[in-house]
DNA sequence: TCGTTGAGTTAGCCTATGCTAACTACATAA
DNA sequence: TTATGTAGTTAGCATAGGCTAACTCAACGA
């Protein structure tokens, strides 16, 4: 099963809330997204067959092996980009729109281009 | 009428097209893009109601004045993205496929930050 | 016990954007 | 004149991913 941006971007949302709360549920995706509960419900439901995610009896979601590392990797690719955007004079907020948007088309060769860029400034 | 991404990609091609030939028809982007004349010609008729393009009887296709301030955009944001990447060292060819899915998401103001960066590493 | 509330699901709609199959229209060559 | 090839269109299919309406089901308070 191949992830599309959407997906990447559930799975994101899912590691964010969970550094914050010890449980995860839809309805705080879909909150933190701004979807509707069908929305989530269905988008849950790929990432489960995909095995990117499990959910238990209670309704919370967890992160798979998988799902966590697509998670981390866009997470740590939305984390530097932003960085280097706000290293080049961008607003901190747009730096983090357009993070959020590039982070999901860039090749890993520009994205590590980019990285090594923000750590030499530093 | 709001563009979507692939009409942007429309535009520049038409854009990019007409930089070698005196005329270009949907044909012309058909083999340009590797999509189906059914695919394309559904397109043009898109950018013709949204007052992007305009088709003469003939068939060949012309920018309007917002059609063109579209696709000159893109193409610029393209030629810049791509020197930025190269600049910091990513390989042509990558930089160039990056460049083209980066400068549909990218606001202005990164975009305008990113262009300073190649002006001053020149 | 009964009514309300909260979470999740099901059914089905909509838009965007690719596709194939099959058509039209026209020009050119045999 | 007829056959062929080229360009474009029409009809309709598929996927992705939003949405609302309406349902189930469990918990909780009066």
């Amino acid at each position: 099963m191949h992830l599309q941006e959407s997906g990447e971007m559930y799975l994101e949302t899912i590691f964010i809330l969970s550094k914050d709360n010890p449980h995860v549920r839809s309805i705080d995706v879909c909150e933190h997204m701004g979807f509707s509960k069908p929305s989530v419900s269905r988008a849950i439901g790929l990432l489960k067959s995909g095995g990117y995610v499990t959910v238990d009896s209670d309704g919370y979601l967890s992160l798979t092996e998988s799902g966590l590392s697509v998670a981390a990797k866009i997470f740590n690719r939305h984390d530097v980009l932003t960085d280097f955007l706000v290293s080049i004079g961008v607003d901190r907020e747009t730096a983090q729109s357009d993070a959020c948007k590039i982070e999901h088309h860039i090749s890993d060769e520009s994205f590590e281009a980019i990285k090594k860029q923000v750590e030499s400034s530093r």
